[in-house]
DNA sequence: AGCAACGTT
DNA sequence: GAACGTTGCT
């Protein structure tokens, strides 16, 4: 991360905090320090998120060294999985066929994704695997190994302990900046550092700054008439800080793994998901507080996630529209009689913009699947074994790849998953903990499985089989070492002294990567109204200006990340913690306000995780009512600033 | 097609 | 806890 002068923001008059007849904030101390412990209700909180660009034609691009204006697709036997956008511009699209494609693109590279061969010790790109639709088996290990060197990337760029990342899928991660930001916002805006008398409740001084420079960030249009021409506020500033890192963060990972991606800054991962999508590819966009409302109306409902398949449908139906702003109208209590409580909750709230839900930067694999659809079906328990032998392999590959170099954590269920026709079975067992796991093991239990599926009638001819290991479960079990705990098949054979068999397969202990882990994952919920502005990010990620946005911190927020007051005289009253300027005494007790509110925090949530969890089930999301009053802001529409531009202007 | 997460029964 | 279903990815 570069530094660069602050050209952002043009400090004007700096008038005194306590200034007489100057409006404030509608945004108080409590609520800034609430960004420096990541508290969900915050309304100053910062979210980003992140989303490689078509991630697996990205990943056969650098792989191969295409040129990036080449068009390129990933081929999954027949079909396409994943298209670059130069392709789609022949009209390409993720379900043509090859032949389709490549009569709509006679240039088209179309790179078959890596297989398992029977018999192979590890996948690989083989070049005729589009014919071997009946002996490969398709791996995804090199899209899966790419995203952990994303991650590292992005955790490398972000200041070690004001981070909270999040990885959400293969190719998306959701980053939670509100610390950093609030170290940015305290390093440059003195006047946000104490409260007057330490009184939290405080509003504060209105931004110091007569313009906010989103740089290649475009504004979307807005419905006029909005109260859009207000002075922005804190929430403004912080969300073009995050802004700003986030450009960082994608120009480190094109810079360093040559890959592009889009991204979304909002307030929370609801709308910073629904951002990143709104332009791709490469281009980030933020959505201000104020623009939420509108940019949300310009959706349908069914684009918002969880909306998107059989709930959505049944909202269309009860509602018999699938316009956002349609179903403002409807109450909560209406949503309610017809959805359930909790759901209907979480749409009320949805539609306006809530959301809650933590970046729980903790998130480890809790399954691994290894599956196969059988294009000309299987007949008989033999083929279904030599499926189950490789599944076993890549499975096992897998865990010595993500837990064996990192922590040590095991599956304790296996699962096998067989459809005949229409009608599908799965029947699962515990794996046996005691001693270490080696592939045999897990082929073993699988054909178990496979016995007991068979064993029932109309079994054949079968379509489809799916092996699948879950239930990971934390650490090494008494002084059972690490390296024992999963263990290559030779190794474990040398161990148990068991007769030997022909096959054996090996997994190279392949790429090793970092990890840092955190427990978390709590559903919020939330409040807060208002907005009036969408803007986009045109920049190509590699826009100059670096962030000027440091690592190093303001005195209140080293105060935070060490947890301990430092030494010498000054006196808490709270704790007596005895610190060595009066400037220290202060930053002490902002860090008393934010454990305080942290605690208060806590008690909410538990209070509306139990009501949500009692009846929690319905949806993935169980928000909790009584979204009360956000900050109220003084809506004065202000003499014009014109729509679309880039800049406004502060009081 | 091949994942992975999570919810319902 | 087992079986099955839903959602949302590339």
């Amino acid at each position: 991360m570069s530094s660069s002068p602050q050209r952002s923001f043009q400090h004007r008059d700096s008038s005194p905090a306590g200034a007489p007849g100057r409006k404030r904030s509608r945004f108080t101390y409590r609520h800034l320090n609430q960004m420096s412990t990541f508290t969900t209700s915050c309304p100053l909180r910062v979210i980003g998120h992140l989303d490689l660009d078509c991630f697996y034609a990205q990943v056969e691009m650098v792989r191969l060294g295409i040129p990036e204006d080449k068009p390129l697709a990933v081929q999954q036997w027949q079909g396409l999985i994943a298209v670059n956008y130069p392709a789609r511009e022949f009209g390409i699209g993720r379900h043509c066929t090859v032949t389709e494609a490549k009569k709509l693109c006679p240039d088209l590279i179309h790179q078959h994704v890596a297989t398992w061969r029977e018999g192979d010790e590890k996948w690989a790109y083989h070049p005729d695997a589009a014919e071997n639709i009946a002996t490969d088996k398709v791996s995804l290990d090199p899209y899966r190994l790419e995203s952990r060197r994303i991650m590292a990337t992005i955790k490398e760029q972000l200041p070690p302990k004001l981070q909270k990342v999040e990885k959400a899928s293969i190719d998306e991660v959701f980053l939670d900046l509100s610390a950093q930001v609030h170290a940015v916002l305290l390093d440059r805006f003195p006047e946000l550092a104490n409260p007057p008398y330490n009184d939290a409740s405080e509003q504060l001084p209105m931004p110091s700054t007569t313009a906010l420079d989103w740089q290649a960030d475009a504004l979307v249009d807005l419905d006029d008439e909005q109260a859009e021409f207000e002075d922005p506020d804190w929430d403004d500033v912080a969300l073009l800080i995050a802004s700003k890192i986030v450009r960082d963060v994608r120009a480190a990972i094109k810079s360093k793994l040559k890959y592009t991606c889009s991204a979304g800054v909002a307030r929370n991962k609801l709308l910073s998901k629904l951002g990143s999508a709104y332009k791709k590819p490469n281009m980030q966009t933020v959505i201000r507080n104020r623009a939420v409302q509108c940019f949300l109306s310009g959706f349908k409902f069914t684009k918002i996630r969880n909306l998107g398949g059989k709930l959505g449908e049944q909202v269309r139906q009860a509602f018999d529209t699938e316009s956002v702003s349609d179903l403002l109208a409807v109450s909560v209590e209406q949503f309610k009689g017809k959805l359930g409580d909790d759901t209907g909750v979480w749409i009320y709230n949805t539609l306006r913009g809530i959301d809650t839900t933590e970046v729980s930067s903790g998130t480890q694999i809790k399954s691994m699947l290894s599956a196969k659809s059988f294009r000309p079906s299987i007949g008989t328990i033999e083929q279904a074994t030599r499926w189950l032998r490789i599944f076993a392999a890549d499975i096992f590959s897998r865990l010595v790849e993500e837990s064996v170099l990192e922590h040590k954590r095991r599956p304790r269920t296996m699962n096998l998953h067989h459809r005949h026709g229409n009608q599908t079975r799965s029947r699962s067992c515990p794996i046996p903990q005691g001693r270490p796991l080696d592939e045999k093991t897990l082929f073993e239990i699988a054909q178990t499985l496979l016995n007991q599926i068979v064993s029932e009638k109309e079994v054949w001819p079968c379509v489809n089989l799916s092996l699948s290991v879950a239930g990971f479960e934390e650490g090494v079990s008494g002084n059972m070492g690490i390296d024992a705990f999963l263990l290559k098949g030779d190794e474990a054979r040398a161990l148990k002294e068991e007769p030997k068999e022909s096959k054996n397969v090996t997994q190279p202990p392949t790429a090793k990567r970092r990890r840092v882990e955190n427990a978390g994952g709590i559903e919020r919920f939330l409040t807060k109204r208002e907005t009036t502005m969408v803007n986009r990010d045109t920049s190509d990620g590699i826009s100059g200006s670096g962030a000027g946005f440091t690592d190093d911190l303001s005195p209140a927020q080293a105060l935070i990340n060490s947890g301990k007051p430092p030494i010498i005289s000054h006196v808490c009253p709270r704790c007596d913690a005895k610190m060595e300027s009066p400037e220290a005494l202060l930053s002490h007790t902002d860090w008393h306000f934010a454990k305080d509110l942290a605690e208060e925090e806590r008690v909410n949530q538990a209070f509306a995780n139990r009501q949500a969890a009692a009846a929690a089930s319905s949806r993935a999301s169980g928000q909790k009512s009584g979204a009360s009053a956000g900050p109220k802001r003084s809506a004065r529409p202000k003499k014009g600033t014109e729509r679309g531009q880039s800049k406004l202007s502060f009081g």
